[in-house]
DNA sequence: TTGAGGTTAGACAGACCTGTCTGGTATTGT
DNA sequence: ACAATACCAGACAGGTCTGTCTAACCTCAA
């Protein structure tokens, strides 16, 4: 039968495949980033890569779900620190001023990879997927907090989400975040005074 | 000397492949599509866009140099047709729902461009130009409106006018103009109480 | 008519990309 | 020790892309 260790090894390669296109991806587009420098990074084959992926599209729509699960992992985190739903939906804006400030940002990696993406390709299922739950936890902190319209709520609540990241990276606005929470601050005020 | 005919049919053909580059290169994106595709949709050969242009990055920059000016006509305007300065902000975002409903909308050629530019291409420096435009546009309104902070409101409106070029492509959230234009003008009855 | 300049269609070079395949190697369980 | 299995390195095929170049063509001006 199958043996541990092969398992192990299989698991080390698809981390290490994982986390060399994390970082090139994410730095440089996924275009622009061919298979030749991702097995590079790894240090590992190129067969290994298609024995483990499948294709180029495949390898792109992983990277982008690990992406998804840690972005969900820390927004979830900084919600769950905050027992007020008000605070909650601010701490989300906290957490983007973090986000912007760390080294190596280069805006959201979903908006840079549907952007780039044809329609064939796996990227937007990911996308919309990702989007649809940010969407959804800003509506049930509204509905928490007592908005009248909690989903014309987390509507506005995207809104300056993307319109912060869009700032942050195009303009290096570094002010983005805190804006955006100081709008979202008088949003949620007026739709739960 | 040089005959107008000659500068007739140079005019001509550089109309053209404006012409196609505006189309294919809005519709699927600067790297899928290849120069073939531009010369054949215009009717070129492909002699005539390297003596016009000299590059594919140069035709790419004509492009985006063509879409700035005419959204910048488009959003002066919608300004000037208000003499309030409050009714002429509304009227950008009043803009942008006819934009979003148009067909074809594709979400901003400046951020999908520059999500797959590389570096070294000269797209960032006409998407950074037209997004410091739009800012002034903000600003100037903002002051006309006796805003405490001008460019604090107007970072706002930047915030608000990317989020929703952001929500209404991908989330193809068609009232996207309209949850921005009621935040808008949420802050600029603030900023100008 | 003749010549010049811009046009066209298309071949071509050179680079890059994805994906397949071959052969050699290290590690594992028996 | 031995066989199985995944690993590595890299050649290779087939395709696409940008950009150059050739050769024929058309349109004007003298």
């Amino acid at each position: 039968m199958t043996t541990v260790p092969l398992t192990q090894n299989k698991l080390g390669a698809r981390e290490r495949l994982l986390a060399a296109a994390d970082e090139l991806f994410y730095a440089e587009g996924v275009h622009t980033v061919g298979i030749d420098r991702v097995i590079e990074r790894a240090g590992v084959a190129k067969a290994s890569l298609y024995n483990t992926f499948g294709s180029k599209d495949e390898l792109v729509r992983a990277y982008l779900s690990a992406r998804q699960l840690r972005r969900q992992a820390r927004i979830a985190t900084a919600v769950a620190q905050h027992d007020d739903p008000r605070a909650a939906i601010l701490g989300v804006f906290d957490l983007l001023d973090e986000i912007f400030a760390e080294p190596g940002f280069r805006g959201c990696a979903f908006l840079n990879a549907s952007a780039e993406s044809r329609p064939e390709e796996s990227v937007d299922s990911v996308c919309s997927e990702t989007r649809g739950w940010i969407r959804a936890v800003f509506a049930d902190l509204a509905r928490t907090a007592g908005a009248a319209d909690p989903d014309e709520l987390a509507g506005q609540l995207v809104l300056l989400y993307d319109g912060a990241t869009v700032s942050a990276q195009l303009d290096r606005n570094k002010a983005a975040a805190r804006t955006a929470r100081a709008v979202a601050a008088a949003m949620v005020d007026a739709a739960t005074g």
